[in-house]
DNA sequence: GGCGCACTCAGGGTTCACCCTGATTTCGAG
DNA sequence: CTCGAAATCAGGGTGAACCCTGAGTGCGCC
């Protein structure tokens, strides 16, 4: 055994840290554990482990909030994110927080042991079905639900606001458009009304939110 | 064997082709091979295999330039890049094309059997090492090196830009500062010729694509 | 002490953004 | 056929945005 990283685990279920201190034999050093944030932050804070193993799920809040609170206070650890849960919220919310890792429970003793020792080394590891939601989430093609608030714009309403979002003036819109100044005011003026936005500097920052330009 | 999986190996090397194929055996149906980038495309596009074995370094270009002209064609495959190349750039550029996997040639025979197969089920497959660069690509915390732009303007003239690109009337940024609404006029206007824009909305997008605001 | 620079402000001007009222045409639903 | 919604445009108005010239104050530097 050349290396034994040490380990805090935080889960509050009791059973389960059995259960995972179990698993890891004496593949590395449990130093610590914690059944929920504010005792996992305290926990970390104090020994500094190389790795921490944490639930998602937590009784006073999540893991994401554990990392958080840690990564707050400049403290170097790494995180592997270990939860019965396989949705892909829960994966991409801890992962985005700075977990390097994400297993599920189902996870096999030697699998764990292995796991645990790449995020210390630095790697990165997934359950294989999981890294699937991180690309995912990374090469971000979110399909927009097509909101509602644009279909109370007429086709024509839309293609202007699409233009002056990008912060086209009305002389230009009406050039492309093949229209006149006075018509782009027109459209314009009911596109920041029925959109309840007073300038388009409201827009612009409304579209760019939901990714319209 | 319950499922083989049809395949089409890109690699402009045809010593590297004929490994890869002696490595998978029987295990997946290879149904085309191509050297460069306009072979990989029209065989991809001709016979649309479920997993397409990329190479990351083609002499006609890169492994992500054949995703994007797969995907613009609207072609629906997995990808996985197999390359030599560790180098972050190099897996991030293609992960951000849509790879879905990145292995490297180092993989043993049975590991890229399985990769091959878990990136057809619709898996993630990552050679350990490098899932780390993409998850700190996703996390990017990009420390911006102090845009030598950005010196070029004044203490105040800096405050003035960033209220200005957030879209705050003169009025507003003249009593948040309490200054006159002259004063802030000349800032402005020294701020735009200083960054060689011409209105506030470019100044809005100028600042949006360096995170200044 | 003079020189440059940042910061402050004023006057006066042009263009643009946005609003309101009102009008015409086209087109589809009832 | 009638009604309403969408699209087109005009006139006329207010305030905001942006420009130029000019000018006063404090501050550090040679």
């Amino acid at each position: 055994m050349a290396y034994q990283p040490s380990v805090v685990i935080v889960d509050d279920h009791d059973l389960v840290r059995a259960g995972v201190k179990a698993q890891l034999g004496d593949a590395v050093r449990v130093i610590g554990e914690a059944a929920d944030v504010h005792e996992a932050v305290d926990a970390i804070a104090d020994r500094t482990p190389d790795v921490v193993l944490l639930d998602v799920h937590l009784p006073s809040g999540t893991g994401a909030d554990v990392i958080n609170a840690i990564t707050a206070r400049g403290i170097e650890t790494k995180f592997l994110a270990l939860s019965v849960s396989d949705a892909p919220d829960d994966v991409i919310s801890v992962i985005r927080a700075g977990a390097r890792g994400y297993v599920t429970k189902a996870i096999k003793d030697t699998e764990l042991i292995e796991a645990v020792i790449r995020i210390a080394e630095g790697d990165a590891v997934f359950s294989p079905r999981l890294a699937g939601f991180v690309i995912d989430a990374f090469s971000a093609t979110i399909p927009e639900p097509t909101d509602p608030e644009l279909d109370r714009l007429s086709p024509r309403e839309q293609e202007v606001m699409r233009l002056l979002a990008r912060g086209y003036a009305y002389k230009e819109i009406a050039r492309r458009l093949n229209i006149s100044i006075k018509t782009v005011e027109t459209h314009a003026s009911k596109v920041l009304r029925k959109l309840q936005l007073s300038s388009r500097h409201e827009l612009s920052s409304w579209a760019a939110r939901r990714r319209i330009v």
